[in-house]
DNA sequence: ATGAAAGCGCTAACAC
DNA sequence: GTGTTAGCGCTTTCAT
């Protein structure tokens, strides 16, 4: 590969005129740029990322940190996450903790600050002790999916009004006329969907409904089949199944299809998040979107001003840890809820 | 963030014994070697890989290029690349072409030996002659899943036997008596999917089978469902499809339900790749599957041979680029196929 | 066993 | 407008 120095020998100048050609910068005749320009593309160069972010102090990448890439979710996300990366210039490198916080720390410690300049996390099951340190280190980090928008995490996050999606969910099963809900919880018990259920919980309280039979499940299909499974054959009466997530209720569709139950005649099924399998599944099923490109968005820019503003080197105000706010989550019908038809 | 030289300076040395000790190097005393290492911790001091990356000329990461992250076969892909990669201590950049050989092209300009020493190349719709002229840039390229063993790409590749797995489809059903057998062609007419048609083909005449009706679509579950209703429409006698990938199949599946037909009774449906979601869809799918995780090994490992070897550097004999194959694919039957009901 | 010094390819003051 | 110079953080001969 051509270095800098030998387009600058191939063109007449020096290193420094290259460099102003190809980023802009000082002044530089107009004939001068062009051979420049003609020894660049004479020569087939290409600038060396890795030397001009050490000379520049500044790496062109950002890290997104995933759970596991295996969720249909984070590909969504990081696609556009991806896309609003590339408008300032960055790279993404997807690091997949595989739910272990070890994993995640190796990537934290590697990546952070040297392969990329700021660093992106979605619910990848990271300690927050790790997090705190690589911001320390200087390089930012932000939430890219907080789920309690009155509970600020103490690092710089994206909020989306998780409880909202739940209450929503459960009015729209009520609405329908539901009153025996199965509960699905795509976590542990105080885990990240706990503000999902509250909602839901809350929802059926304003209704003066009844409380409904809850469990806890791998935010998987599987997880959601299982739970699904466990839960009817509890209470075959149930109408309606609420997830936290469209994974496990998808995963509640499978079991109603096995079961020979119908969707959503038998038993209706709603989720949360509007991944596209959502659309793609028999029936389609109905949800509560997130807005995922937004949260991205959100995300990356929120990411860059920390990395202009050199957040967390000076040190910074502990009080006025930033958060952004996403749009509501929106209630999607579609076919995999419906009136309850007793059995 | 501290650097090598603070360290030396902490611990009373130079910062090429640093370097030994990180690296363990040339001979250090243990005494030495420990205070070093005190230093280090005592610090927090990480390597700076950028730094790292330029000094020794080389860098620690693999591209791996993808048509599209949302097609779900990639980030399953990704992941069994990502676990490979790790253990040649390689962290993984996954580039998006989106099915764009200028953004394909962009992103090898970039990346391909600057930021990463190796590029992967999945079935990203990437101009051949770009891929040569960054191996001739001196960064290898390994293409992870051709699908003609018998027609060498003329760059590095695994190979795995598309054919076969098209042929093993097509045997599935005509032995299970299928005769009018619909087909769908996840590419274009000539695309990368020709060779697993061909199999089928093959399946169909070696079986003295009347030929099949075909129809091209685009590689997802809304491709398959609208070729399936075409198909059907054309002839509603159709007791099977064959997809040339599991996202179309899963099309299908929804576009007979949508029909009223069940599946397997009225319409027998099979796929090649056997992706997580075929065996969590409902019925689960019958495919036949590639043998993921040991593509993704093969690729990566041969793709380090190449980067060791500095392949392309020197003038290659380029008549033996080297081709790595595959285990063959499986039949892996599961609930969307079975024998035919005569409507 | 440890240190001194050069250099990876690029950027950024500053001087001419 | 263009060149000079110094360095980014690390590795790596080569001395000692």
């Amino acid at each position: 590969m051509p270095t800098l120095s030998e387009v600058a020998r191939h063109a007449g100048v020096t290193p420094a005129t290259v460099s102003n050609v190809l980023r802009n910068r000082g002044r530089v005749g107009a004939q001068t740029r062009q051979r420049v320009l003609d020894a660049v593309d004479a020569l087939g160069y290409r600038p060396h990322l890795a030397a001009r972010a050490l000379a520049e102090g500044r790496a062109p990448t950002l890290a997104l940190m995933v759970s596991s890439i295996a969720n249909p979710f984070y590909p969504e996300f990081a696609l556009a996450v991806e896309r609003a990366a590339r408008t300032s210039g960055h790279f993404v490198i997807i690091c997949n903790t595989n739910e272990d916080p070890q994993t995640g720390r190796a990537y934290l410690d590697q990546i952070a600050g040297t392969l990329s300049e700021g660093v992106l996390v979605t619910n990848a099951n990271l300690d927050f002790a790790d997090l705190h340190t690589t911001e320390a280190r200087g390089t930012p980090v932000v939430l890219c999916m907080w789920e309690r928008p009155n509970e600020p995490p103490g690092l710089p996050c994206v909020a989306v009004d998780f409880r909202l999606a739940g209450e929503l969910a459960g009015a729209h099963l009520l609405a329908l006329g539901h009153r025996r809900i199965g509960a699905i919880v795509g976590s542990k018990a105080s885990g990240i969907h706990a503000a999902r259920y509250q909602g839901f919980v809350d929802a059926l309280h304003a209704a003066g409904a009844p409380k409904s039979p809850v469990k806890h499940a791998l935010d998987t299909i599987q997880g959601g089949y299982d739970a699904t499974r466990a839960l009817l054959e509890a209470d075959p009466k149930l109408t309606a199944i609420f997830a936290t997530n469209d994974l496990p209720a998808l995963g509640a569709m499978h079991a109603a299809a096995d079961l020979g139950l119908h969707v959503p005649d038998d038993l209706s099924v709603i989720g949360i998040t509007d991944i596209q399998l959502a659309r793609e599944s028999r029936p389609a099923l109905t949800t509560v979107a997130v807005p995922t490109v937004e949260v991205a968005e959100l995300a990356v820019s929120l990411l860059r001003e920390l990395i202009e503003s050199s957040y967390g080197q000076a040190g910074r105000g502990a009080a006025n840890v930033p958060m952004r706010i996403s749009s509501p989550p929106e209630l999607v019908v579609r076919a995999s809820t419906g009136a309850p038809r007793p059995r």
